[in-house]
Parts: structure tokens; C-alpha cells; sequence
DNA sequence: ATGAAAGCGCTAACAT
DNA sequence: ATGTTAGCGCTTTCAT
């Protein structure tokens, strides 16, 4: 920068209005400076600039897994936002460590992120405390983590259960699997709260033991699947209550040769490929899961534009997309004859 | 920093060497510039290290398309490697746009990432011109660009798509419908030659019209595939290039009440949930995908401990796990009787 | 073994 | 409208 103003023989506040496209340049001048940079090869040094501006025009977003089915589609989602809005982006997993999440949002608000999103890891490590040490406005995600002033999205977990449970319930299945995901992330919670509402206020008793917690590793669910369809009576209706545990649930109803629905109904969290692709398709319960990253990147420009507006949060809503994995259990189907 | 040198009463060099674990320091010294480090909060500014140093401690990686279904497994692997040797990781997502992908690589190289791998956009434009003015070590995976000294991994794509020909060409299909991928990456370009080779071998002649071309859009698969299967005479199988057409392809077979393989043959390359959920499984050329991200870890990392090793490149290779969906096609199956 | 001092490349007062 | 100057927080010679 300093060869440029020498060579274009100005000072190096000029070549700096020039480069950030300042007013109070004349032409001429401009003309002259714009010139000179081509000539040198100069590319302004990124780190210099964030450093002394405090800004970065880029932004970061924190991920659970990488690996779990939705995170694809947020991802690309926030992306083109931001692309859109000519923000970098730059993606991070915390693969669900605490630790890891805190040395990433450490990273990245030491790199002048000028905006956060956060899938925060686990409910019961609040790593937010971070967030005091620095002016940069976070967008949380689904996260169970409170005590810092910030936009919010959530999905209707609880609701969307609800609504599962009751269209399996309204079928007339009274024994059914539910299979458990992480239950320290908010929506695991919610989601088993509001199936075991619906239960209860139906007036089925709920049995403990078709509760199945598969914790986070998507490959229990094959194991607590296949436990529950050996019971004695078994269930007649699994509830998938996160769609990466739909792959080994269906592994299981293969491996024990149930026909789905007739002898056992399936309802999964999320619509996907294999959720559209089993034979029979799978009744889901279906969201805008994109939004939840488009939405993100929305809200944290909405803030940097205005840093003074109220947090807000938003709420993504679940539907039921039923298909041909639900239906009757096959005593009712039979009549009362 | 100048604070906490204040507040142990030593000099701002000093706390460099204690907070960067440099020799020459008394234990007195260090364990008092700790403890004035603790009291006053301390944390090291990354960007101005990074700046000063050169070094962040950091990697980056520009994928393609964050919504290809490879590309999820590609960034856990690498990220596992990276956390593993305390390197962060931060993905980014071209798009296959070399626009934006120049803007990435120019963005994370003036961040100075000790490394970057890269994916590259499109074979047509080469970016790599921008590593040029940097040291900043390179690994390129799957990329048709050369002109510059970089490890690579590559895939083995032509040998793939020729054993998937001939799987095919075994089974008597004469008539095999090939979904072509982008022509402008390398994997789609040498997997169509792999397969017209063998054809031409085979003394098949390649009805041109057969061969589907899809660009980069996973939803023209359907379309295509549809027009392909409702050809006079139609093919007897079809052959799915990239992993991404798959869903179109299996939309298309099922709406026109095909068969699967008594109508037609599908082979389709990477295995995943769609084909071992698919009834029946989907006979597929199967690689280790996430070995792409974490070998290209691997050499980056090997690359900064030893910056005068020759550059090397990697090959990935596929191997055919015959299922269900592929089999003689109907006409022989019957015989010659 | 420790300290002083010179920048890394840039922005932002402030002065003109 | 343009230039001068003082840092941003750190690392890194170079002295001592």
C-alpha cells in the first residue's frame, strides 16, 4: 500500500479511500491510484484490515455433525444467503464436544466473524459466556442455551410430536417404539415431552421399555429397534423421533422381516430421500429445513443493519406429510367381528 | 499483552515467549506472567499473531457443493483429522462457481490457512494462478487444473466406469443408458470415456442418444432417464454416473412401472442410505468417500512438516458390490430355446 | 535470560 | 480534498 501511494504519488490515506470506495476523492486522483495498484499487483491484506476495522465481512456458522441428514441443506441454504449478500461464509463442526464448539466460536470471534450462528452442542455446557467478551451478534439455532441476548430459531418441536403421536393414536395403535435421540439438545427433549403428553392424555398407558434412548450415535437405533419389535406383545408403530436414526430403524424392521404397515406402522422426523424411496414411502413429519439456515444468515444481517432492533425469534413449524408406512394395526383392521 | 507485561513487571517480549512456550525463560518469570496473564483475562489476539507470524493454525477447504451427497462425509473425515493434530478446520462452498471460488481461495489464503484443499470448480477456469503469490501449501482432490506443484488425490474413475460397463456388458445388456454428470470436472469427463471405451470394445455400438447428458442439475435426471427408458427399443439398463442422479433416475423408473431388474438394470456409482434402502439394492461402484477429506488432510499436514517432499498424488479406487438391481436382461434370461 | 524497538499493512482521527 | 500520524496486538531481530 505504501508502493502504491508512492507510485501513484499520493499518501496512503488516499490509496485507503480509494480501496474502501471513500467519498472525498477526486477523480483524477482515483484514476491515478487505481492504476498504480494494477500495475503493483496490489491485493489489500484482509488481516491488516480486520485487525484495525474490527470488521471482516465474512461469517461463521457452527454445526452439531456433519454427518447428521439436515446439516447439507443448511449449510448450502445459509450459504447462498450470505453469498448473496457478498459475506463469506466459512463452516465449522463441533461434532457435538463442547470443547470443540468453544474453541470454534473462540476462532472465530478472534478471527472478527461479523456474525455468529450457532447450533449450540449440548444443552447442559453453556459456552456463551464467550459472546461477553465480544460485540458480535449470534444467531442461535435450536438451542436449549439461554442467559445471552440474541436472535433465536427454533423448530415446533414438542407440537410436531404431538401431532405424530396423535395421527398414530388416531390409527388405533396403543403400543408404540419411540425411538429417543440426544436428550441433551432441545428438540430431543421436546420431542419425547410432547409424544408422552399425547399418550398419556389419550389414556394409553405409555410402556417405559418402548421408550428407546439411542443417544447420539445414529447405529443404536437398528439395536433399540430390533428390541422393541422382539418384545412380547411387541409394538405396532415405531415413531422415529430424528431422521438420522430412520436408516438403522428400517434396517431393523427389514432384518426381523415386518411388513410395513401391516405389521408395524413407521413415522419419522424429516422428509428425504430414503423417506420418499422405501417401499412403502414413509409418513414424515416434514419442515422447511433450509430455512433454518437461510433464516439464520437473514437475521444476522437484519441486526448488523440495525444492531438496536429487539431479538427476535422465529419459529420453523412441522407438517404432517402422511404415506403409505402408516396405517391401522392389523387387529383393528380385522373389525371387532 | 502490553498490560499483562506491565502487570508482572516484565517486558512485552517476555509474555510473547511465555504465552508462545519459548525457551529462555525462568520458571519465575513465566509462572509470574501466567499468573498476570490469569488475573487480567488475558487472550491472545489471533489475527495479530497471524499476521505478524503468518501462521494460523488453521485450514481451509473449498468443496463443490455442499448439497452433493458425498461432500458431508468428505468435510466430517477431514475435520476429524484436523481437530485430531489441533488445526482448525473452516469449509467453504464454491458452488461450482469459479467466481466464487476465487473469491474463497482468495479470501482464506489472505487469512493465511497453513493449508488449503480444494475441490476444484470447473475444469474450464483455473484459479490456481492465485496460489502463485503465496506459500501456502495446496492439496487438489479430484481436479483436471494443472500448472502448479500441489499434492493431489484422485479417483480412479475411468477404471470404475469400466468395470461398471463391463458388469453390464456381462450380463448381455446391449442397449445401456448412461446419465452423464458435468463434463467440465474430471470424474464426469473420464467415467463417460471409461464407459464408451469398454462399449466400443465390446463391439457394442453406442447409440449416441443413450447417453444422457444431465449438466450439474441432479433434477434433470429424472427427465432424462424418463426420455431414455421410453425409447423404441429401450435400453435394457441404465447406468448412473454420479450418485447425485440417482434419485431422479429411480423417480423415473418407478413412474413409468418399470421393473427393477426385470425391465431394466441399475448401476449406479457410490454407495449410500438411497441404494441399500432401494428395493432392490442398488448395485453400485463403492469407494471410501471420506477418505478424500481425510487423506487430503494427511498430505497437508505432512506437507508443512516437510515442505521439501515431492509432491505426490493419491489415488482412491472404486470396486463393484453387485446387488439386486442388476441382472441379465429379460430377452436372455428367457433363452435362446 | 531479558528488554528495547521496529515493524506486519492497514484505518481513522486529526490537521491542513 | 489530501496528507500526517498514531496506533491495532503481536512477533522478532538485535542489544544487553
Amino acid at each position: 500500500m505504501k508502493d502504491v501511494a508512492r507510485y501513484a504519488g499520493v499518501s496512503v490515506s488516499t490509496v485507503s479511500r480509494v480501496v474502501n470506495d471513500y467519498p472525498h476523492v477526486t477523480d483524477k486522483l482515483r484514476e491515478r491510484v487505481l492504476q498504480a495498484a494494477e500495475a503493483l499487483g496490489y491485493r489489500t491484506n484482509i488481516l491488516a484490515r480486520t485487525m484495525r476495522s474490527g470488521r471482516s465481512h465474512s461469517l461463521g456458522l457452527i454445526v452439531r455433525d456433519m454427518l447428521s441428514a439436515n446439516f447439507a441443506a443448511i449449510c448450502a441454504a445459509a450459504e447462498a444467503v450470505a453469498e448473496t449478500n457478498d459475506y463469506d461464509l466459512f463452516v465449522c463442526n463441533s461434532n457435538r464436544d463442547p470443547g470443540k464448539e468453544r474453541r470454534y466460536i473462540k476462532s472465530l470471534l478472534e478471527r472478527k466473524v461479523d456474525g455468529l450462528i450457532l447450533f449450540t452442542a449440548d444443552d447442559r455446557i453453556n459456552n456463551l459466556d464467550l459472546l461477553e467478551n465480544y460485540p458480535t451478534p449470534v444467531v442461535l439455532v435450536s438451542s436449549g442455551l439461554t442467559g445471552v441476548k440474541a436472535d433465536r430459531i427454533d423448530t415446533c418441536d414438542e407440537i410436531a410430536s404431538m401431532t405424530a403421536a396423535r395421527h398414530l393414536a388416531g390409527l388405533g395403535h396403543a403400543r408404540i417404539a419411540y425411538l429417543a435421540w440426544g436428550q441433551h439438545i432441545p428438540s430431543g427433549k421436546r420431542r419425547l415431552t410432547g409424544f408422552e403428553s399425547v399418550m398419556r392424555a389419550a389414556g394409553k398407558s405409555i410402556d417405559p421399555i418402548l421408550v428407546r434412548h439411542c443417544g447420539v450415535d445414529p447405529h443404536r437405533s437398528e439395536i433399540e429397534t430390533r428390541f422393541a419389535l422382539e418384545l412380547d406383545p411387541p409394538p405396532t408403530a415405531v415413531l422415529v423421533s430424528t431422521t438420522d436414526l430412520l436408516p438403522g430403524a428400517l434396517t431393523a424392521v427389514r432384518s426381523l422381516d415386518l411388513a410395513v404397515p401391516d405389521d408395524v406402522s413407521v413415522l419419522a422426523f424429516d422428509d428425504r430421500e430414503v423417506t420418499r424411496f422405501f417401499d412403502p414411502p414413509i409418513t414424515v413429519m416434514k419442515r422447511d429445513v433450509s430455512a433454518l439456515g437461510s433464516q439464520a444468515v437473514e437475521l444476522l444481517l437484519k441486526r448488523l443493519a440495525d444492531p438496536s432492533r429487539p431479538p427476535s425469534t422465529t419459529e420453523v413449524a412441522f407438517s404432517l406429510l402422511a404415506r403409505g408406512s402408516t396405517a391401522a394395526p392389523r387387529q383393528l383392521e380385522r373389525g371387532p367381528s
